[in-house]
DNA sequence: GAGTTGATCACT
DNA sequence: GTGATCAACTCT
């Protein structure tokens, strides 16, 4: 599992448009870096464009204990693989057969915990984001191209051929180039969305947020 | 408030 | 194998 990323034999490792983080900082642990995930710049870089997006909003999902985390129970199949996996890689899974939801995945080998990205605020490859979502041009409000889990991952090209992907490298990456830095009162908490499901979890303060910020998808 | 389809689960 | 139920959402 451990890709022996240095000059090593690689075919033509083109370069990436920006820096990636490095792997180590995916092993701040979930919530942790749920808070550090926010301000960052997701990247994805396809033949047809790039595409980068600034991280406004996320949803921890803490395995085994978790009612609202597709891990709830240990369930492991093929869909939640990747949840177990190493931290740093992709998490994405279909919902209601039409839209495809981006996570990084938060936590050691083993124990299934991931991050919904769940809005994020255009910066790189509007027209792109528009074509792909089926808008023939860039609206007023580019928010509404990637407010939204779904909306985020359309833009952006997000699709299940990403599943299990390292974000620590090109294509699909994490950078903290032209990443603000949000100062710590800016950070909202609060109950996840749309898990009415999950019981008690339904209250856990697993969501964070850049106050006020207009991409944010609800509040 | 309806749409849409893969994954999952409880059954043969 | 089959069929029923459900879903970390979006747009009207």
């Amino acid at each position: 599992m451990m890709p022996d990323s240095g000059k090593g034999g690689r075919a033509v490792p083109q370069a990436p448009a920006f820096e990636p983080v490095d792997r180590a900082f995916f092993t701040l642990g979930t919530l942790e870096l749920a808070r550090a995930l926010l301000g960052l710049v997701l990247v994805h870089e396809t033949p047809e464009g790039v595409t980068a997006g600034r991280i406004v909003e996320v949803e921890a999902y803490r395995g085994p204990e978790d009612r609202g985390a597709h891990s709830y129970g240990g369930r492991r199949t093929r869909r939640t693989e990747a949840m177990f996996g190493p931290p740093g890689i992709a998490y994405i899974y279909r919902i209601y057969g039409l839209y495809d939801c981006f996570d990084v995945v938060s936590a050691p080998e083993g124990k299934p915990e991931a991050i919904l990205v769940r809005a994020l605020e255009p910066v790189m490859g509007l027209d792109l984001m528009a074509r792909r979502s089926g808008l023939g041009v860039v609206p007023g409000r580019p928010c509404r191209l990637t407010a939204g889990p779904g909306r985020l991952a359309r833009a952006l090209g997000i699709t299940l051929a990403q599943y299990g992907m390292p974000l620590w490298q090109p294509p699909l990456y994490l950078t903290r180039a032209g990443a603000r830095a949000v100062p710590a009162g800016e950070v909202a908490r609060g109950p996840r969305v749309n898990i009415p499901y999950a019981g008690e979890a339904q209250a856990y303060p697993w969501r964070f947020w850049i106050r006020g910020h207009p991409c944010v998808s609800r509040g």
